[in-house]
DNA sequence: AAACTAAGTTTCACTATTTGGAACTTACCT
DNA sequence: AGGTAAGTTCCAAATAGTGAAACTTAGTTT
């Protein structure tokens, strides 16, 4: 027993039920979540209405179908800004996106994922949630190995473990003896490129952001295509980028650390 | 008492706890959750620790804090990409915003309050999540006022009862009375002004992006400055939005309700 | 139109989980 | 050292959650 038991109360189980309707990505009817979940009938009966009551999932009574809530959206938003280091990194992301005219991708880790929190993409105007709040691979994205390679130890070793090892082109690293070779490469180069891995044809070249304890804040990557750089042009970016990252981690620790959070009564 | 006690189950309560910490807008500590949390102590206390471990809430360690977790960020993802009509939106959003030069902002009605779900701005780059996310009250501006008064009549009394009614301008609608005459000449113009009514210089023109079943989806604003547009200037682009609307009304429609959900085993 | 079927909802006895006062453990302040 | 406040754990009592099964409703077949 216990197969995949997390331990989870009634709060986890919601939450879990939470994800699974998040994970089909559209409205959804009872019947295709009771066939994908662990729960009895009457339990995710229960458990979808205490989500619903609470805002966090959406019920639309004429189709029967459940999604999730805007309650989120609202939720994150303040996620987004207490949580993230994006707000603090933003005006480093503008200024360093308008100086090197390339996409811009800050990141951070997230249960074992990569989560871009926010993006500067010099061509395209706006792109709002469409692009902050995706996960992407850690074993083959730039910000991701280059997170991982800075990693405490345990951390990273949960991590690479968690790794799917799908190959998406040619070039993927598809084993853990491969990214760690790559880690240790990584960490002595000081940077990562993201060597045609994911997608073809786009390149990157990526930091992680550290605190002076070197503690793990995020990652900062700067994309291109082979059409327009090789790895060696990117390469060349690195120093501007390097500057960015030490601005964000000095900025990051003095907000995360404010002078007194008490506040008399 | 039980002052907004909604028949919380656990699940409830956590949830609960959740908004509290958002509420703060910063890291906190236990105490200071302790003290505005209905909850005693040790029911507090496991109710952080369930959402911690769930990654809703971030605890760190170090410096004794909590903060929400950035999973939220990436349900809210999932959430703005289903729930919300704004990926429906966007193409029109994008045009509008080209064509009439101005800020346009894309909301929903959520627990009573207006929530921005995207906007354009003509001048400023990507802002991301900084905008979407955002809440505002429904009673002082021009989407919350375009929705409301076309919303149901249960709804729009319920929301009406919830207003605070703050005076934040001379212009502030500031009773339950003034809102619903506001909402009946609304009604009858067909779309809605902000003359001033929350931020003073700020006016815009709103209109409700309804189902063809009259059910209001969201709304739509085009927002300007008292120094450059007249209320009279403005209402010359409400034929421009309303055919913005309708499409997105049509594109929402055909993509909530896809051919058939159900899928073969 | 009646019978059938599938989907969703409610019931209810059972029990596991949650509850919260109080005791305990740190860690900091004097 | 002693004191105080913050955070953590304990445990008996009580509540809230469980899930098989019965029920209702809506849609389909005979």
């Amino acid at each position: 027993m216990t197969e995949r038991v997390n331990e989870a109360g009634t709060v986890g189980k919601a939450l879990n039920v939470l994800d699974q309707v998040a994970a089909f990505g559209r409205p959804v009817r009872f019947a295709d979540l009771l066939e994908s979940s662990e729960y009895p009938k009457a339990t995710l009966y229960r458990l979808l209405q205490s989500l619903v009551q609470q805002g966090m999932i959406s019920y639309d009574a004429e189709r029967g179908v459940y999604a999730l809530g805007v309650r989120l959206v609202r939720l994150a938003h303040q996620a987004w800004q207490t949580a993230s280091i994006a707000p603090v990194a933003r005006p480093y992301l503008d200024a360093l996106s308008i100086e090197i005219g390339e996409t811009v991708h800050l990141a951070q880790l997230d249960h074992g994922q990569v989560l871009y929190v926010d993006k500067r993409n010099a061509a395209v105007p706006v792109e709002m949630y469409s692009q902050a709040g995706k996960v992407g691979p850690v074993y083959c994205t730039g910000v991701g190995k280059a997170m991982l390679a800075w990693s405490r130890i345990d951390v990273q070793t949960r991590i690479i473990e968690q790794q799917s090892y799908h190959r998406f082109t040619a070039n993927t690293l598809t084993s853990r003896r491969a990214l760690r070779a790559e880690l240790d490469i990584i960490c002595s180069r000081g940077f990562a490129y993201d060597n045609e891995e994911h997608e073809p044809g786009i390149i990157c070249v990526a930091l992680p952001i550290l605190t002076q304890g070197g503690h793990v804040l995020g990652g900062l990557s700067v994309t291109s295509t082979t059409a327009r750089h090789s790895l060696e042009s990117l390469a060349q970016l690195v120093p501007h980028m390097k500057s960015t990252v030490s601005r964000i981690a000095e900025d990051a620790e003095s907000w995360r650390f404010p002078e007194q959070i008490k506040q008399p009564a």
